[in-house]
DNA sequence: TATGAATGAGAATTCATTCAT
DNA sequence: CATGAATGAATTCTCATTCAT
């Protein structure tokens, strides 16, 4: 089926990357559909048929593209996660994880936010077993949680994904220049995940910077996924 | 735009609201640009140049259906809300009314959410006129929140675009099936956004029944939006 | 799958038997695969975007040509026959009518004969069907003049298909203008099939042309199958 | 046409060889035109850029398959055929050297009967000059023994074209497994071409093994073309 | 000899839209 | 109101071929 061998040279690789990187720029501000392969072509400077030698189908780019995301975002994951810190901690650097990732990879993110069903059947496949796994983490992370808390519990879905909801929906409205800095963005929104809108601006900035093994600067200064 | 005089027999009105019913769910299941006018033909069972009658541009079929779902928002809204009502109720009513609906048209609701930004300049223009007075009411409500608790605050458009994505986010995970009832969900997610994932468990489920004028249930009732 | 709705108007038919004579002539020409449907469009004076609403696929289109030719071969045959007549008449009855009917659509059936294994799965099974149904009839005559004769058979196989064999082959090497008349051409063809080359000239003529029914002449003016 | 010096070390004619070859089994089974270059790096293994050392276009490839065809067929004819042979002999011969060719070498006749126009001019012309040397031949055997014979003729055209067909048409319907074995094949085949299908089986055998100066057999074990 | 990478030309097909009726 | 027939423009993808190495 697949007319091309599997070339794994260093050039090759590097390429590909940096038409992956174009094409996420492209898909997420035309979006999938509206963008032509030609469009790619001429961003990247190659002709249309040169590109096809990087990729089968125009569904696999959009493939490479998220599985790439998912990858890097679980292997940061497992890279920064310690079993010493405590479930609060972790879920924190779990979502500050994923916020950096976000924010400094945003048409990856926007791409794997808005083209998860651009997908075909086979590729989309592939997808959800990264994403499930993904998933799962946190998920256990605050079926944790609220173990250990105790009391009346929300929802485990619900709490789950009302996190994602805030988090990935930052694509629709965020603009670097009139918001907040990253940093405080997600400070913010941990609060209110964690404390609510009513009480979160109350709880002491400490808590949030003191506990994280790594200060997020550090984490920041990390994530551009680009080389 | 359209040369045509604006018809407005009863007739004319019913059929139309019918393709947007049906165009709504094909676009929610395939996507706008996937689904092409011969699929709404099909659906419809009208002939491809019967639809080009009630518009003259498949963009123009995604806006009405976007422009309705944010008219009877804000309509829905108007009528519910009541001065009398303290601040935090009113934050209710409003997440209450946009989940109502949202569950209620979530076809609609979804192509809101996800097929944004695939309407032309034009269109989006006038969307994006809706679009911020509907959002302006949450914000102000917040804000006046915010000014009457004190203390240090969260910043506004974190906090407005928080609740949206908690909110919007429920078209990619949500499955009646299998996922809590509809007004169990909202109240969860209320109890999340106010008193954050930790706390939102424990607070008493009276705080969320009693203070709003209507009922959960008869919010519910009057939801469908396609008669 | 398919985009079309079924319309069956005069004017529907006519066009598309339009289409379908060109088509097999360009066929014939250049073969199937160099054909593109751009040169149909040329020769048809349509757009190429205004044939494909008479056929959904290059493929169907020959799939169409070679339908007809099967469809058209079986009836006039059905007509031709008589249970009267003898084993020996039936068969050079059979082989008038596929010579006359092959000189006479000399495009479509060079096409049937040579772009035989360019049809997809799902159409090839279709015209399967329809071939073996020719065939047979052949093979059931031959079988039964073998009876009749007795004495040391040929294979049914063999003598079915080189029957065909001779017929058939007459796309690559006949010209009009050089070669014998069609009549002439059929009767010579059968000497050689029913006594060989070595006696076939000898046989009399009148062997020939008594025997039929339907004078060639007759079975001549009837054929041409594009209206 | 071709700029390169023409290499002939045994290596490279080995090598040419097996190209050959295998492309014919590929342009047998899909046809010269669905038959990509690609398709014939995957079968011999060596990359698309390396193929084209051994051919300077696809198009040459299928010349130097159906050239070297006809130059063995050729070859072998003037080997086999003594003029001290007797006309029907002569005759007996060619078709036994035909036949046997083919269907030792089925993939290369196939495509030599069916991939008869994909030439382009050039090559075709070239090819023409031996077809043509290879059809005189026989034509010219079919001449002598009507001559000798007497009594009214048959066409010398459709003689000779009647004679390939039933041969060349063996490609569509002969399968090993099912059909009779090559010499039975030719023989009842011979007998139908001389004689008749009414009188083909009724003719001594002794009349068509005795008289040939090379056994079947003997003939057969001559054939395979590829080393 | 051999190949990885690249390309121009062209292929089939789809689509939104129109227009005469 | 409704539709059958038609079309221009674009889209994805394939292919034979080349060239630097």
């Amino acid at each position: 089926m697949s007319n091309r061998l599997e070339p794994t040279s260093r050039n090759y690789d590097e390429k590909l990357q940096g038409i992956l990187k174009i094409s996420a720029k492209i898909f997420a501000e035309k979006g999938f559909h509206r963008t032509s392969v030609r469009d790619i072509s001429r961003a990247t400077k190659m002709s249309l048929a040169g590109l096809y030698y990087y990729f089968t189908t125009k569904e696999e780019l959009l493939y490479l593209i998220q599985e790439r995301c998912f990858v890097t975002l679980l292997q940061r994951w497992e890279r920064a996660a310690t079993p010493v810190m405590d479930v609060r901690t972790r879920i924190r650097v779990f979502a500050e994880n994923h916020l950096s990732f976000f924010c400094h990879n945003m048409h990856e993110m926007k791409v794997m936010a808005h083209e998860d069903e651009s997908l075909t059947e086979e590729f989309q496949v592939k997808i959800l077993v990264l994403k499930r796994r993904y998933v799962r983490v946190i998920m256990d992370l605050i079926r944790e949680l609220q173990d250990q808390e105790g009391g009346k519990k929300v929802d485990l879905r619900v709490a789950t994904f009302t996190l994602f909801g805030m988090m990935n929906w930052i694509y629709t409205w965020y603009q670097p220049k009139r918001d907040l800095p990253l940093p405080q963005l997600m400070e913010q929104m941990l609060r209110i995940y964690f404390f609510g809108v009513l009480h979160g601006g109350a709880v002491e900035a400490s808590w949030f910077n003191s506990t994280s093994g790594a200060s997020s600067k550090e984490t920041f200064s990390l994530w551009h996924n680009n080389q």
